[in-house]
DNA sequence: TATGAATGAGAGTTCATTCAT
DNA sequence: GATGAATGAACTCTCATTCAT
């Protein structure tokens, strides 16, 4: 039994991961239980098994992906010991990398599935409140330990986290869509001129 | 000949606002072209004599509402005689009314749509880029007005346009999804703050 | 009237040749009525008009062609002045033309739609049947004439118009259908053999 | 394993006899999928299931239907000790049954959509070109081994075979079709005299 | 006579889900 | 756990036909 929970767990998590890079690829709305599936090395039938229902999978997926998105960043801060690295590496991070011809910012698809998903399914909608009320968290975390360090003058954390975080969401919106007046540079240097402004400090990304 | 050129158009037009309508209520996956018929008033089939496709639909209904509310704007924006005047009402319109429990903001509804739409349909991205940039210079444009006029401080307006643009679309996304700790209020004090920053003047929206 | 009275059949006939042409490219079953109005010229609704129904058009349009192909036997046949000649050229005129790589034999594409209709239409059944049996006729006239005249030796007029008809049908399927085996030539010279023994008379054709 | 794959290969056969029924019954144009399930006892989509698409489905059932005709022919052929028997043998399976008023004679009905198929069908031509190509050579393989034993004069076994298969090709059209000139005995007369005055030999079928 | 607009009645196909094994 | 077989419910799209003009 304690040996069949470690596999399963596994299978689990293989799947969710394979539902996300489809959903990625395909988006919310064509991604087939099937299509999953295959990319998982297994059948349809496994996946209702373990999910129940393609509707459970899907939010499941998204959680999963999003919620992996956030603990790698987690991981990549706590290395940084000033607020204003930590601060550069999180708008580092926040942006979708400029693609290259087949790059795809795979998160942040993910983004805009789960946004519009989040419109009208209840569970959905939650996680998603959860997920960027933790971001904003973190952001304001890093203001007020660099308010402590004296790294930064002192400005209201929570004010500056939702003015960084939506100014980061509706920029990667314009990445993300490869809108050609929206380079990554323009979007970063946006970013630093709110950093220095309302923290007086200079970022260099 | 034009007795039968025009209500042909009208019926395209329905068809394209009942269209919007059912896409906002239900979702662009979600949506049926029986959906839109029963909502119009006519067939299935018919929808498919006029558009040829449901793709096509789609696609022209995201555009028809998005083309009308740009439409609305721009006309009540012509009304007003000062640059700040009209950047307070563009700012007023751009972020979504504080819906009550039944209450969604149609318009933004379906920007979400669009959005995770463009990221696969190369028409629907086109057609996005080109709103957004539409809208952008709406915003440059006030502000070189503004300049001109000696009511704002002398600021680069496409840097400007971007920046308001991209808080606007970040704060209206936590609205339309009803994030509990991002009220009207906040996301108006926001660029409130923006504005009187950059621009060196007060809007009490 | 009687000055509109020509110009409707007119359109009648234009639509049933635009009809037998549809059907002999894209087949009896692939053909829309709607493609019969595009290479007429016309709408649908005015094949509608003048035919009633689908199926009533169909029937007309293959009996329209397969009397069309008959009487311009029939006046080739004419002017021919020996039972030989006509023999021949009715034999030349039977067989589908060896096809180049776009030449598709129109006429007989149609009878092998004809066939298969005949099978549970009796209209069609009865035309084909009438056709038939006019076409076994004239090569039985051909028989009695030469040998009335002379040319061939004494044989049962019936019998060899049913075993030349029939040969010519197995014949001229193998060709349409474009059989690797089965050339051009090598039908024809079935057909001499035949003639020759059966007739004593040699033709080259 | 063993015990699942013998099912699916009967299922299928199965489906495809059901489809080689019903084309039979009702014409190649008029068949439907559900049709075909509702014969075969399933449902429309595991016919989908099996075969993905109609067009596919209808083409294997012609072929199956041909092959088992082809099959069950052989073997009978193959009872037969003497090249006269077996030619004889063939030319009364090869003529459909004189059919009473609901007798229809299923393979040859086959063989009319066959050929109309074919026509733009690739898949289906080259399956007819090599089922036409197979039934000659039976012909042709009788002719010398009634050479080689003596039963029959020297003539050259291809060209005897194209003009038999194709009389009774041009026979058995008129005979599906119930051609009221065209008996099942006047037709096995003629194919009689060709095989005594070619062949040197009398069948009395 | 002529047609564009409109529709109902299907048809094929997709797909989540169930179930026996 | 795992899967192939099976299906019902839905959906898009096609098309002959009708009708007002």
């Amino acid at each position: 039994m304690s040996a069949q929970g470690r596999p399963a767990r596994d299978r689990r998590n293989e799947i969710l991961a394979a539902a996300a890079e489809v959903i990625g690829g395909r988006g919310l709305a064509d991604t087939r239980i099937s299509d999953v599936a295959d990319r998982a090395g297994t059948s349809a039938a496994l996946i209702i098994y373990y999910f129940e229902t393609k509707d459970r999978l899907l939010t499941q997926a998204l959680a999963f992906a999003e919620d992996r998105f956030y603990l790698h960043t987690r991981n990549e801060l706590a290395e940084l010991d000033s607020a204003r690295a930590r601060l550069e590496r999180l708008i580092e991070l926040s942006l979708p990398p400029e693609a290259g011809p087949a790059g795809i910012a795979w998160d942040w698809t993910l983004w805009l599935e789960l946004w519009s998903r989040a419109l009208r399914d209840g569970g959905t909608a939650r996680k998603r409140e959860a997920l960027d009320r933790r971001w904003r968290a973190t952001i304001a975390d890093i203001v007020r330990e660099g308010r402590q360090s004296g790294e930064f003058t002192d400005i209201h954390p929570d004010a500056f986290a939702l003015h960084l975080s939506a100014l980061l969401d509706g920029l990667s919106i314009q990445l993300v869509l490869h809108d050609r007046e929206v380079t990554l540079a323009r979007a970063r240097r946006l970013c630093d001129d709110l950093v220095r402004r309302e923290l007086g400090v200079r970022i260099s990304s």
